[in-house]
DNA sequence: GCCGTATGTTACTGACCGGTAACACGCACC
DNA sequence: GGTGCGTGTTACCGGTCAGTAACATACGGC
């Protein structure tokens, strides 16, 4: 079981412990996998010790569990940003998470989705981070679901349902090869003619106040 | 970082004791986590000790690619038998696949695809089993896109990706909720769906030697 | 009987794990 | 000038990890 290298990244270095700890799982955890950091790895990188993260962070599977949640706020927010960023309109909100998908799917150092790999991670039932993972996917699924609706989609849950899934399919494939022609490459193409063919009730175009 | 509950599974006592390490393996793996899991743990699991393991699989990487090897072998002759019960009948041979993924999607004690589990937890891009991952994903793509061309549907490749990240977004998706209503549980009406509208060449219903 | 091979048993290594105790330091607030 | 509070430091705990050495045993072929 070998160890990944320690990728050395450099967390702001007047920032408060806390949200130091914080960036250092954040990268760690994501990169490695959860199970395969320890947390004084997590401490050093985060240029403190063992004990600070403990007063904070009371255990490490508590740690694990405010990591995700500092990734589900973080997600909330660019959502949020991407609704205000276009009052009104929906398609291009739609467009908006469109181009946010092709850029996750097409960076290569992306690792899936960290939420997901964290539920693979944990099997266990009754783990802090599980009831943070079950609500984000819900709440994604719901935006999604609102967003279709208001775009004017037809059967907005079953679009969002599809949608959803391959999105989620499209961030497990891409991990599973060393190559990057695997099916998750046509994931945006496959998306717009999905959209396209599905059934709309107003025209895609829509003006802000209309 | 608590452990699951040894699962106490039995198995086959008068088998070879290469042949247990596997079963238990696969068994203690799957359930729990590749890296959650001790080499000792799978030795007792197996009726046996670590050293008759250690002469088996030269170290724990080796014994995790054993297990996904035996894995895609069991998945190979499954699939080939499925060929060989439906021979010339592709919609058939497509009846049986899907019965085959909606059995997986319904099964509650599924935690997944063993494959892309192994993916999450195994980063590392030289691991001995991220080439047996890879090899996998790649030909159960090329056999939908073979399966989708026989039974006679136009751009097979196009409708095999949209299947298979369906499909494996439903495996992800089904981890990450608690409850069993998530989008993964609408997914044999979603491929039924797509397969319904997608363009086809002949009609679905064949004899067997047309 | 003899021998080779596979297996079991025990004990061990060195490293790392998550987590804690005890204590020293610095710094802001009053 | 005190007084707390947050932080850093060191050392430690018991446990588990992957992996190995040395030796005993069982069994099959000849």
């Amino acid at each position: 079981m070998k160890r990944l290298p320690h990728s050395l990244h450099q967390v702001a270095p007047d920032a408060a412990p806390r949200e130091r700890i914080l960036a250092a799982a954040r990268e760690l955890f994501y990169q490695q996998g959860i199970r395969a950091v320890g947390v004084e790895a997590i401490a050093e990188a985060a240029l403190t010790n063992k004990m600070t993260l403990y007063r904070h962070f009371g255990s490490k599977d508590e740690l694990v569990a405010a990591y995700l949640q500092s990734l589900a706020d973080e997600s909330e927010e660019r959502w949020q940003a991407l609704q205000s960023a276009h009052p009104n309109d929906f398609p291009a909100r739609l467009e908006g998470w469109l181009t946010h998908v092709e850029e996750i799917v097409n960076d290569h150092g992306e690792r899936g989705c960290a939420m997901a790999n964290a539920a693979v991670e944990l099997p266990e039932s009754d783990h802090p981070a599980r009831r943070i993972i079950d609500q984000y996917k819900t709440r994604k699924r719901k935006q999604l679901v609102e967003l279709f609706d208001g775009a004017g989609y037809q059967e907005p849950e079953t679009l969002a349902d599809e949608v959803f899934l391959l999105f989620e399919g499209a961030r497990i494939a891409k991990q599973c090869h060393n190559t990057l022609d695997g099916p998750a490459s046509r994931l945006i193409k496959m998306l717009r003619a999905l959209l396209r063919q599905h059934p709309h009730r107003r025209p895609s175009k829509r003006t802000k106040h209309s």
